[in-house]
DNA sequence: CCTCTGTATTGACATCTATCGATGGATGTT
DNA sequence: AACATCCATCGATAGATGTCAATACAGAGG
C-alpha cells in the first residue's frame, strides 16, 4: 500500500516535469526522457472536456469557480473534479480556495510555453 | 462486421476533421465539437515515441525511410507502423512510396496549425 | 453540535490504446 | 519462378483512462 502511494506521487511528479522543461517539437533532436515529459503535456489537453475547460478559462479574465463550471457539462461533478485536478499537475491551471468554494484560472506562462513547443522552428534553421 | 469497418471509417474521418477545423485554445468560446477535434490532434502528440517520431522528422530537410526510423526505437516493427498510421491520419506526416519503401516527411503546415491553435491570444484581446 | 452545501477522493467498470507475434501483400533480386 | 525484404494489417493482451455512484471532508449557518 505504501509502494502504491508512492508511485502515484511520483507519477503526478512525472507531469509536473512535463511543464517545466518543454522541449520544442520542432527543435533539436529531444531525448527519450523530455519526449516523455512533452507528451504529458499534450496528454493533458488530448481530451474534448479539458480542452473546453481551458478554452473557458482563457476566455475569462477572472478565476471561475467549480459550480459554474460544472453547470457547462453533462458529466458527474467528480469527473469534472477529476479534469481539473489532471490540469492543474499538468501545469495548466491555477487552483484557489476561497471559502468553501474553488476557483480555477488559466496559467498563461504554461499556455505559452505550449506555442513555443510548437513553433516551427524553435532552435536553429539547420 | 460491415458495421464495423463502417465504423472505423468514421474514426479516421473524424481524426481528419481534427486537423482541419484548429480552433484556437485561447480564442472564442469552442464548440463541444470543435473540442472534440483539437482533442484529437492534441492526441496525436500525447505519446512519447510519437513526439520523437515527429521531432525526427521536423530535423530532417529530406522524407526519412521508415526502416531508418525503426533503426530509432526499442519496439517491434508493427508497432513504429501503427505511431505513423496515426500521425499521417491527424494530418502531421506525410507518405509516400518509393519502390519498397515508405517514406515519411513532416507536414509544416499542420505544425503552423498547432502553434496557431495554442497562441495565448488567438481570437480577440477582450 | 448538527446539518447543508460545495469539492475531492475512492472503487468499480467499460472503453481505449500501446505493444507484440504472426501473417499477408508488394517490390526487388537471384 | 523462387526467394528475400520492407511494410501494413490482424488478433490478442495488458495497462491506461474517462465516467459514475458512493463516500469523505471542509466550511458555513442554524
Amino acid at each position: 500500500m505504501q509502494a502504491l502511494l508512492q508511485a502515484d506521487g511520483r507519477k503526478e511528479l512525472a507531469q509536473l516535469d512535463g511543464v517545466a522543461c518543454c522541449a520544442p517539437l520542432a527543435g533539436a533532436e529531444i531525448s527519450p526522457q523530455d519526449a516523455g515529459a512533452t507528451a504529458n503535456l499534450f496528454k493533458a489537453l488530448a481530451d474534448p472536456t479539458r480542452v473546453r475547460l481551458v478554452n473557458m478559462l482563457a476566455n475569462s479574465a477572472e478565476p471561475v469557480c467549480v459550480c459554474e463550471l460544472n453547470a457547462h457539462f453533462d458529466l458527474g461533478q467528480p469527473t469534472i473534479s477529476h479534469h481539473l485536478k489532471k490540469l492543474v499537475l499538468a501545469g495548466l491551471l491555477k487552483r484557489e480556495q476561497r471559502g468553501t468554494w474553488a476557483y480555477f484560472s488559466l496559467d498563461n506562462e504554461s499556455l505559452q510555453r505550449l506555442t513555443d513547443m510548437t513553433k516551427p522552428r524553435g532552435g536553429k534553421v539547420e
